[in-house]
DNA sequence: ATTTTTATGTTGCAACTCACACAGACCGGT
DNA sequence: ACCGGTCTGTGTGAGTTGCAACATAAAAAT
């Protein structure tokens, strides 16, 4: 029994020499079966020690960083989220993205699938996840600096904002109110608040944690958000309040 | 043909948002043959623009040059300079800081060091490195989103910055020619000149590797410069012309 | 217009991975 | 010594991957 716990810090230790790791390989230095290997592999996933690839492993990814712990679990939800909410965003030129980590993702994937468009965006996150992609134009919103959020905020922010049209904007939220999204920051709703007053079409993107929750600030009206991207089907009042108000749904469930 | 290279971006921009991909997947994805997939990654590969695994691909493990190393020379000297720097900013309520690696040493020894001030910045970096420190406000500058300066440039990030005026700025520099500092980046140039114009003082941060280089887009005569703070004491032509334009000069010798 | 180069798809096959089930080995407590 | 749980090896079948050779098709060059 002590040779597994052995075995595991070895494969750790490889880890540290060469970025990525075969099952074979593992197998035939440490004289176990491959079988042995994709155990401990999988066990040490669930310990997030390390990544699984197809045939071996490698280096854990450092994911989100500035995020809490609640938040972080929903990463799965979310890149499924962007990819569904990416699907609805063809034609569009000119798109605003908003704060926030879901928002965050979308535009990685809108970097990774799209091109020839302008994004404008006060989130510095949402900047650099965009510029890997030279195609796509991003203007970044003036404002105080949000540490944080990772934004600008403010009066300076909304005004700039003010002077773009965009086809679609896309929005996250902390939380799907009875009345419309709401946000835990202040100043961060003024932001969303401006960018819908903005934008032909607004897109909320959030997961199904969400649902039911009330934050400080609401930033729009039911009526004020055209479609909603998210993970489960609302139920209950929720439901209700999308119905109510004509939003279009678009769900993205577990693969 | 045009669709190789934009496949092969868009496995980089995947890249960016997942650790690991599978041939398979991408193959599904971007509808072409597994085959054409792995020929991509395997010519990446040789390119040093990902690693392979069984299956997929990861990141490169090797850091990118350009930026660490960019970052890691130098950076003895830097602090010194930034240090120096800061002590001549006594008493200054506005600052505006320019991009550039030099630039952020000077911000994060600003955010050590000084209280209650109003920093405008149009680089990302600064701002961030500055919100460690709750008394300062830090106001981000609009534009084009600029990767590798981590900064924004262009005609709005310019105008914005004619909105305020500065007690001191704070410029870097590519190289010190004779007729002023320039920048490798004409895009940046035209915003340095802009910050340049609405301080009361300009100040420039620069290490003794920069002197004498030249760059295309000059942003500045001597004479709108009031302040040098360097490593070492320039020699021959460039002491000329800073003397010629008096040009105050600090020095930040080897400890 | 013809040839050469480059990019991509197709096919067949060998090697590989994976998940699962079962059995034996090992270890600690009673 | 017995028992139960944990760890490991083996075997099997289904599904994947990598590779090489060949066939097109689309640029590029002549």
């Amino acid at each position: 029994m002590k040779r597994k716990a052995e075995r595991q810090s070895r494969i750790l230790a490889e880890l540290e020499g060469a970025p990525s790791l075969r099952v074979a390989e593992l197998a035939r230095r440490m004289e176990v079966s491959t079988e042995t290997i994709r155990r401990d592999l999988d066990e040490m996933t669930a310990r997030r020690l390390l990544d699984r690839t197809y045939g071996g492993a490698i280096r854990p990814t450092g994911e989100e960083p500035t995020l809490s712990v609640r938040h972080a679990l929903f990463i799965e939800e979310r890149q499924r989220i962007a990819e569904a909410a990416v699907a609805q965003l063809s034609g569009a030129r000119v798109i605003m993205i908003g704060s926030g980590a879901t928002a965050t993702h979308v535009a990685r994937r809108i970097a990774a699938e799209m091109r020839d468009l302008t994004v404008v965006t006060h989130a510095v996150g949402v900047a650099q996840a965009l510029t890997i992609n030279p195609s796509i134009r991003v203007i970044l919103a003036p404002g105080d600096y949000h540490a944080g959020e990772g934004a600008t905020v403010g009066a300076r922010t909304s005004a700039f904002l003010a002077g773009f049209r965009a086809d679609v904007a896309v929005l996250g939220a902390s939380g799907l109110g009875p009345d419309g999204p709401s946000d835990a920051l202040i100043d961060v709703s003024s932001v969303y608040e401006a960018i819908c007053a903005q934008a032909a079409q607004v897109m909320l993107v959030a997961d199904h944690s969400k649902f039911g929750q009330i934050f400080p600030a609401r930033y729009a009206p039911w009526s004020g958000i055209d479609r909603l991207v998210t993970d489960r089907a609302p139920e209950g009042a929720l439901a209700g309040w999308l119905s109510d108000a004509r939003v279009a749904l678009n769900l993205a469930p577990r693969g």
